[in-house]
RNA sequence: GCCGCUUUAGCUCAGCAGGUAGAGCACCACCGUGGUAAGGUGGGGGUCAGCAGUUCGAAUCUGCUAAACGGCACCA
């Protein structure tokens, strides 16, 4: 007999070699249903796994959020089996589950998988899914997973690049497959999943890597569930900048023209400006020097720089000017501040030392990378850079902290993530070659966090070239993960341009710079304020701020006239409807425009002068007076349109 | 850049079997229009992404190129 102690205390005895399923059931048959997992002993363990031993068991049931991952896991390896059915000639690769549901890597030496084929997939897995209770899910150790999956190369490279010590082998017939978490072994109740599309993907994530075919999909305990992810994908489309940018005429990216390279439309314009204004104030407010440079530089700058060098790949071509010069379009703006920095000696009295600039900056990312705003070839950067002596570090990366917090707080922005990015210690060629400047920049960052007790994440490998950095992670309406701001700290560059300062020592000294891009790039910050607000921008960012309709064309166009030129005069961005349509109409668009105040004006308005309001989103008017109203948008541009 | 998918009017999309193109919205004209989400009638508009091929004949079949989209890789 086996003593269970379950979560409560209680303690249960089985005959010897009991299954955990057993047990469940035993519980409760609602139980035994619910059931995805169980913990034992502390460690994860399939239903299936006979219990010898006294032990502590907690079940895992459906109901808990993270029971989707082993569903998920459960699914891919019914998918990789489905494949195997589909064409025997797949090699099996990477799979397993995700945070959107679960995939499978194969190659196949026949040909392509296309997305024709997704719904005989789909069946294959149904079929495979029909047959019950034939998968046997065992704890074992990597090394034994090797062995076991020795004739598949693939398999015992992924295996090998695991960090953790075990892994489960599953085994349905004669078809094996390894997982990272324990599978649902009862999982006849499967039935709420979806393959969705086919794509490519490296193994092991490497581009150097061959190519598998990707077969993703996603999972569920409930109908319901699987339906609401898929009606949360079509709002996630509504919110997109990209649809959002065409219905209210922000801006466009015409290929003819140049992929990559956004038109910015009058309205997305204004935003635009609302934006740089805003910033530019701010910035000047806290010390920072605006200033513009060029666009256009010699190469040689760059060689200094070190881009050249390390970034060359997202550079576009030098011009060859015919006479020895090359002219090189930049891809960032730190050697041109570095060139304001070394016009003048500068003296320990001078820093820290901070320029900025709205800075345009021309890379060229590969083809499938671009994306609406979110990722262009030629962007304005929000870009900072500060020459500190060591010292003054701390401070300065504390005083951008809270002009970036500032900012977030009015523009309402909430949902961010701080990630520190650090080098790739096992891929050094892609950074500059100085172990300690490394480690010494990278304790600093860290320790500057830690101090200000800050929440973040660590990332190897996602460092610039020339220094580790502090970025705030967003997500784009898709769900990707986007870098929005960023500080960065570096002593390379510094170096490299041999820049110094006189000490009050009488001495040289090197300065450090941080660069620091508070809202990042105007297109990707614009694009990210189109998906938050849906398009429908607070007042204080909209491109038209007031909407003004007459009742009747005729008899009120001259008091709307009148309206419009008083809120003009006041700094409004006002426009008067006043074209051969009906008012209905005219609210209508007013509201598809999501403009945030429309006006409608009629004898009642025009006697009293009072004008009607009505917000947008709300069917609520009210009536005051144009003083009053004009008092009113005022103090809502004002505070930012925040409630609070 | 790689894999998959897509590209028809300004926009959203029909055109499923090769026989020289359609709808709704938008645009233009005329008529109409008084209180909070689309008034009526008529009209203009397309080398069916580009190039090549198969065919008597291609939006439709094939190939190449480009771009968009979903991923992968890369990244502000």
């Amino acid at each position: 007999m086996v003593k269970i102690t379950l979560p409560n205390s209680e303690i249960k005895e089985y005959q010897d070699g009991v299954t955990i399923l057993e047990i469940a059931k035993n519980i409760s048959p609602s139980l035994a249903k619910k059931a995805v997992f169980a913990t034992a002993n502390d460690i994860d363990s399939p239903l299936n796994k006979s219990i010898t031993q006294d032990c502590n068991l907690i079940l895992h049931t459906s109901d808990e959020p993270k029971s989707l991952d082993n569903l998920r896991a459960t699914l891919s390896f019914f998918l990789g089996k489905a494949i195997k059915k589909f064409d025997q000639t797949a090699v099996l690769g990477d799979h397993g589950f995700n945070d959107g549901g679960f995939f499978y890597d194969s190659d196949i030496a026949t040909g392509q998988i296309s997305a024709d084929q997704l719904p005989e997939i789909t069946k294959l897995v149904i079929n495979e899914l029909n047959q019950n209770n034939k998968l046997v899910c065992v704890r074992s150790s990597i090394d034994e997973a090797i062995t076991i999956f020795k004739e598949n190369s693939y398999q015992v490279e992924l295996l090998k690049s695991l960090k953790t010590d075990y892994v489960y082998i599953n085994t349905f017939e004669d078809y094996k497959d390894f997982s990272l978490i324990p599978l649902l072994t009862n999982y006849q109740n499967i039935k709420y999943f979806k393959l969705l599309f086919v794509a490519g993907a490296y193994f092991l994530g490497k581009s150097s890597n061959k190519m598998f075919q990707r077969i993703s999909g996603t999972a569920f305990f409930s109908k319901k569930e699987l339906e609401e992810d898929e009606k949360k994908r079509e709002i996630a489309r509504s919110h997109d900048h990209r649809v959002l940018g065409q219905q209210l005429d922000l801006f466009f990216v015409n290929p003819e023209i140049g992929a990559g390279l956004p038109y910015w439309l009058p309205k997305g314009a204004t935003i635009r400006r609302i934006v740089e204004r805003y910033i530019i104030d701010k910035e000047v407010d806290a010390g920072y020097q605006h200033v513009y440079t060029p666009v256009l530089a010699n190469l040689n700058l760059y060689k200094t720089s070190g881009h050249w060098a390390h970034y060359r790949e997202d550079m576009f071509p030098p011009m060859d000017m015919g006479d020895g010069e090359l002219l090189e379009l930049r891809p960032m703006n730190c050697p041109s501040h570095i060139a304001i920095y070394k016009y003048k000696p500068r003296s320990y009295r001078d820093l820290p030392l901070r320029i900025a600039e709205l800075g345009m900056m021309h890379r060229y990312e590969k083809s499938g990378a671009l994306s609406g705003l979110q990722r262009v070839r030629e962007m304005t950067l929000n870009d900072g850079h500060t020459f500190v002596a060591l010292e003054q570090i701390q401070d300065e990366f504390k005083k951008v902290l809270k002009l970036m917090m500032e900012v977030y707080r009015d523009f309402d922005i909430k949902d961010y993530k701080f990630r520190l990015s650090y080098r790739d210690k096992a891929n050094t060629e892609k950074y500059f070659d100085d172990d300690q400047m490394w480690e010494r920049s990278q304790s600093m960052l860290k320790g500057a966090m830690d101090e200000l007790g800050l929440e973040y994440y660590e990332a190897e490998g996602e460092a610039a070239f020339y220094g580790p950095k502090l970025d705030v992670q967003t997500k784009t309406a898709m769900g990707n993960e986007e870098t929005m701001s960023t500080i960065q700290l570096d002593f390379m560059q510094p170096e490299r341009f041999k820049l110094t300062y006189v000490g009050a020592d009488g001495n040289d000294h090197r300065p450090i710079m941080i660069h620091r891009g508070i809202i990042g790039t105007l297109e990707r910050f614009v694009s990210y304020l189109i998906e938050i607000y849906m398009g429908a921008f607070p007042t204080w960012l909209a491109p038209i701020q007031v909407d003004i309709i007459p009742v009747n064309n005729d008899l009120h166009q001259d008091y709307v006239k009148k309206i419009e030129a008083d809120l003009k005069k006041e700094g409004l961005r006002v426009q008067a409807d006043l074209r051969n349509e009906k008012m209905n109409y005219k609210i209508r668009e007013s509201q598809t425009q999501k403009i945030p105040y429309t006006i409608i004006v009629g004898d009642q308005e025009k006697l009293s002068g009072n004008v009607t309001i009505r917000r947008y989103g709300q069917e609520k008017q009210e009536t005051l007076n144009e003083s009053s109203f004009i008092e009113l948008i005022k103090s809502d541009i004002a505070n930012f349109s925040r409630e609070d």
